[in-house]
RNA sequence: GGCUGCGUGGCAGAGUGGUCAUGCAGCGGACUGCAACUCCGUUAACGCCGGUUCGAUUCCGACCGCAGCCUCCA
């Protein structure tokens, strides 16, 4: 049985749908301001292998991913590079697209955007504003009265008292109270603005998804996820605007992935110590950065570091190799095995927990390497792809991957090999080191298996 | 200051009241012309101090250290 720890109740529950077989799952995405880094990658991978999972464990499940293109960043951003706010959100949605394809991100059924659900941000103000929870302020913004919303506060463990009492709330002469929150902002000149029942101006951040949700998956959804970052506030602005506009609970569970670290430092663009996932590529294959996420326990701190890198390549180089002289079975379905694919399923039901579920394929490979019979062997490959599906790895031939897309260098590498392979013959060792030694500089590793040289990159 | 969470072997990272995580690296061995791959074996941990217990890394408490949130942030 599945458990899902949820952050509303800071504990693992059974997940029980709203509806048997469906789950209704909404996603906090990016600000498209910029490039995503290896933080926004960790969200799109868990979320992905939430999904992965929920659909091999024979849910429906209406997977949202929200793109806010809209916001204070994004307007100064196109400001500075002297482009257009669309120009800029569509070139970076494009970029997005780009690293979660390669990441083996599967697309969310729709991805929402914040320009795009005006109407629906209005309307949903306009109902707050109609039921008490929120008030036009005479400088044309609108806020939401948090006072007006009984269990403020409850996501993120708080009552209004400890937050009145931190040091950094914001001092605002419009509001009435520090903690109130803007639903609408009044345009400034030469924002871009939309028209409203309070002038022209702007929706505030935590509106968006509380419309979108609403819009896409109904006032009552499953799971809504994000970094952990936005637990407080945008989280539980949220829960006050839909459950304040709706008059009921709007989310049963509630995942908060866990940051990616560098230096046990939060990686973040405004201490300015992220690394996007563009950069990384550029030096390991995305599947080795999608490892290395899956490494880790979602909610756990994940320490971004090149020997975490290196150790993910190792590991997957190992399962590549594995897989690479094996004609997998296809129709292998890991539900199917009463001892892996126990193993398996307890530990994803647990939360989630890819780090243990990959200790299980461990196992299954070091047992495929074992395994002398070939029909068991070809069982055991299939079984490691089928596992493979729900954390999207092992999607690429292995060939491909253990090359490391040196197509271009096949040709002569081949007919170094065959050099070697003469002077081996000819029992002419100096000369077979030689040339070994000159395609390790060319950082390819050769590896003799049953009379056959197959090779590697380094 | 308030509120969360965390501290596991060289590194990464699960988990448990009393036999094993696992991965990377290391060491010894098999295989190999030598390597690589693979296999076998192996070393090594549970922040500190108390308490509960027959027994605690695991439960409880204090302490120390770290991180996050309280402001935009995945």
């Amino acid at each position: 049985m599945l458990q899902i720890h949820n952050s509303l109740t800071k504990q693992k529950e059974i997940f029980t749908p709203i509806e048997p077989g469906k789950v209704k799952l909404y996603v906090c995405g990016m600000t498209v301001y910029d490039l995503c880094h290896v933080g926004h990658a960790r969200v799109m991978v868990v979320f992905d292998v939430v999904t992965r999972y929920l659909r091999a464990s024979g849910y429906e499940v209406t997977y949202i991913r929200n793109i806010t293109d809209i916001d204070d960043k994004i307007i100064a951003r196109a400001n500075e590079n002297g482009e257009s706010i669309q120009q800029l959100t569509e070139r970076n949605i494009a970029e997005m697209h780009q690293d979660a394809d390669a990441l083996g991100v599967i697309r969310p059924d729709q991805e929402p955007k914040a320009t795009e659900a005006m109407a629906e941000m209005v309307a949903m103000i306009e109902t707050l504003i109609a039921k008490g929870y929120a008030y036009a302020a005479d400088n044309g913004d609108v806020y939401y009265d948090v006072s007006e919303f009984e269990t403020y506060g409850k996501l993120s463990g708080r009552n209004i008292e400890e937050l009145r009492s931190g040091e950094r709330v914001a001092i605002n002469e419009a509001k009435n109270d520090p903690l109130d929150f803007v639903l609408w902002k009044a345009a400034k000149p030469e924002e871009p603005s939309w028209d409203s029942p309070w002038g022209q101006g702007r929706p505030g951040w935590h509106i968006e998804c509380s419309a979108m949700s609403a819009n896409c998956l109904g006032e009552h959804f499953d799971i809504h996820g994000g970094g952990q970052d936005l637990q407080f506030p945008h989280h539980e602005n949220e829960i006050a605007q839909s459950e304040g506009a709706h008059g009921c609970k709007s989310v049963n569970y509630w995942m908060h992935n866990g940051f990616v670290r560098i230096d046990d430092e939060k990686m973040s663009k405004s201490l300015g110590n992220f690394f996007t996932v563009r950069e990384v590529l550029k030096n390991y294959s995305a599947e080795v950065i999608r490892y290395f996420i899956l490494t880790s326990q979602y909610r756990s701190p994940l320490n971004y570091s090149d020997e975490s890198l290196e150790q993910a390549k190792s590991a997957l180089t190992r399962y590549y190799t594995a897989l690479r002289d094996v004609d997998a079975l296809v129709d292998v379905k890991w539900q199917d095995d009463a001892d892996y694919g126990v193993r398996f399923k307890e530990a994803m039901d647990d939360d989630f927990n890819t780090a243990l579920a990959l200790s299980v394929m461990a196992d299954v490979r070091q047992a495929l390497n074992k395994e002398t019979d070939n029909k068991q062997a070809r069982y055991l490959a299939g079984l490691l792809n089928s596992f493979g599906d729900v954390l999207g790895l092992f999607q690429q031939n292995a060939e491909d991957f253990l090359s490391g897309g040196n197509d271009d260098e096949a040709a002569k590498i081949e007919a170094l090999i065959v050099q070697r392979n003469t002077a081996r013959a000819e029992k002419d060792w100096a000369k077979a080191d030689q040339v070994r030694d000159e395609l390790n500089e060319m950082g390819i590793v050769l590896e003799d298996n049953q009379g056959k040289t197959t090779w590697r990159k380094a």
